[in-house]
DNA sequence: ACTCACAAAATTGTATGCAATTATACCGTT
DNA sequence: AACGGTATAATTGCATACAATTTTGTGAGT
């Protein structure tokens, strides 16, 4: 068995990612090396390179005296879902035009799961696997200026989504854009992928600034 | 005189983002910590947090054994391109519908700038120029998140705008078609900015391509 | 009670030390 | 000459040490 040992700098980064992400966090908040050392139980080392890449990724900005916390505003959510209306129909084209069956066949099974958790009402879930099905054709299209600009995107906005998918009306809704966007995917109806993608950003971005 | 001391960390990152950008380390190149630190002349600790931001933005990445330099391949720019196409517009008529006498008044200077170098065969500045015009318009928009994708997009393909305008030809219609976006921007025409721009961004890749 | 000065604490930036792992080189054996 | 094994190098990951700066607190003097 593989046993690969994450380091101790990639564990703060997503720790701290996910308490800015999901609000534990807010806006304006400070933290300080210190701080973060000796609540993650790590010295500052580590902290301090999550702490860059976090700067870089945009979710925090140095101080001078402790980084202040950014994260998502809701002009930031709003510019996020316009540009994922932009890219996202280009990469489902590209990915219809591909047509990789083993990633195709795991497509479809992230749709089905989704599928279940939605009749099982498990919004955790859910979101687990809109998560995936977004991230899988991502990757499926390989083309990593689009990956390395969605993946964050797709990423920052979590909390959002969380909220939108807890409305059984519209995770039933989402689900069924998945399917419909992965039947023309594994068509090959490039145009038709692309149409329903942009859509379906669309309606998700309805979904969340109503929840 | 406010004397801002730019920490090593900062002026290693961008060291080392400089020479990948611009060829010295080539795809495929491993860096060491030890090496970097080495001919930098300074401690590993600020060499590795410069490298945790540089494999954030996907310059390099980490094999265990030294850093792999990524770098941008021809499909990246070509993709930087297409998602700059879908996305300055977007800026370039938000710019337009904002009218921020101050920035409008420096956007003009650096047109001017640009003019200038133009007449003087000077790449370099006209790099310079054409990197501040794109920038202030960027930065104009005040929306972060356009601002945190079209920044590192723009700038990862330094090396490539360079070679195009080295062509006095395309020098002189790339600072005519700047001309024409700051003054539909000036006369707040936001559909005619969004236009130009498009324009701009799809003559400078084939400028590029061919280059 | 207020203020000023100075000491103490907190904080960052950088260097160094050290353990664990992995690659490399060298030397002996066949 | 080829092969193996062991010692040595190199390399990363993390912790700690330390200087420089800034903030905070405290206490004396009025």
């Amino acid at each position: 068995m593989e046993h690969k040992t994450v380091s101790l700098a990639d564990q703060v980064f997503e720790h701290i990612e996910k308490d800015i992400l999901s609000g534990v966090y807010a806006r304006g908040d400070i933290l300080t090396e210190s701080h973060l050392s000796a609540e993650l139980g790590v010295s500052r080392t580590p902290i301090r390179e999550a702490l860059r890449r976090l700067e870089q990724e945009h979710l925090i900005e140095e101080t001078g005296k402790g980084v202040v916390v950014i994260g998502i505003s809701e002009d930031d959510l709003e510019d996020i879902f316009l540009i994922r209306t932009q890219l996202e129909g280009l990469v489902c084209k590209s990915v219809a035009e591909k047509q990789d069956k083993e990633l195709l066949e795991q497509l479809r099974e992230t749709v089905e799961l989704q599928e279940y958790y939605v009749s099982k009402k498990d919004p955790d879930h859910i979101k687990l696997m809109d998560n995936k099905f977004h991230e899988l054709i991502y990757k499926m299209s390989g083309r990593n200026v689009f990956i390395e600009i969605l993946l964050p995107l797709h990423n920052k906005i979590q909390k959002y989504r969380k909220a939108s998918v807890s409305k059984p009306s519209r995770a039933e809704r989402s689900v069924a854009e998945h399917k419909a966007i992965l039947e023309a995917i594994e068509s090959g109806d490039g145009q038709k992928a692309f149409d329903l993608s942009v859509k379906h950003i669309k309606n998700a971005y309805n979904s969340t600034k109503k929840a």
